[in-house]
DNA sequence: GCCGTGACGATTC
DNA sequence: CGAATCGCCACGG
C-alpha cells in the first residue's frame, strides 16, 4: 500500500524540504535515504524533473556548490540568481559557500 | 537478470 | 584550479 513510491519520489520528497535560502547536495540527499552512495542516482531524479514543477531543484548542487549544466533552469545563471534572491552567498569562484548554507536533510 | 546510463563524490596528477 | 579516473547505485529496456 503507498510502499509503491520509487527512489526519485523519496528524493524529491527530501528536495522539497530544503529551506529557502539554504542548499543541499545529492549525497546530502542520498545519504539521507539511506544511500550514501547513491548520489548519482539522486541526480538523476532531479534530471527526471519536469520544467515548471514547484521542486526547488535549484536548492540542490553538488558537493562543490557548483551548479547544474546549461541544460536546467535555464542556465547555471539563472539558477545562481534565483538562489542569491533567496540570500545564499557565493565565492569568488561562483560556487555556494556551503559553509554557511548547507542544509542537511535531518 | 544483465547492460548501459548519468544534474555525483573523492582522489590524484 | 582543471582534467582525468574509479566506484557506487537506482532506473529503463
Amino acid at each position: 500500500m503507498g510502499t509503491t513510491e520509487t527512489f526519485f519520489e523519496r528524493v524529491w520528497g527530501v528536495a522539497a524540504k530544503v529551506p529557502r535560502g539554504k542548499v543541499t547536495t545529492y549525497g546530502a540527499i542520498a545519504r539521507a535515504l539511506g544511500s550514501p552512495g547513491a548520489a548519482r542516482t539522486v541526480g538523476w531524479a532531479m534530471r527526471a524533473v519536469p520544467a515548471g514543477s514547484r521542486l526547488p531543484c535549484h536548492r540542490v548542487v553538488n558537493a562543490a556548490g557548483d551548479m547544474s549544466p546549461e541544460e536546467a533552469f535555464g542556465g547555471r545563471d539563472v539558477q545562481r540568481s534565483l538562489l542569491e534572491s533567496e540570500g545564499v552567498a557565493f565565492d569568488i569562484r561562483g560556487h555556494v559557500d556551503m559553509k554557511r548554507h548547507l542544509w542537511i536533510p535531518s
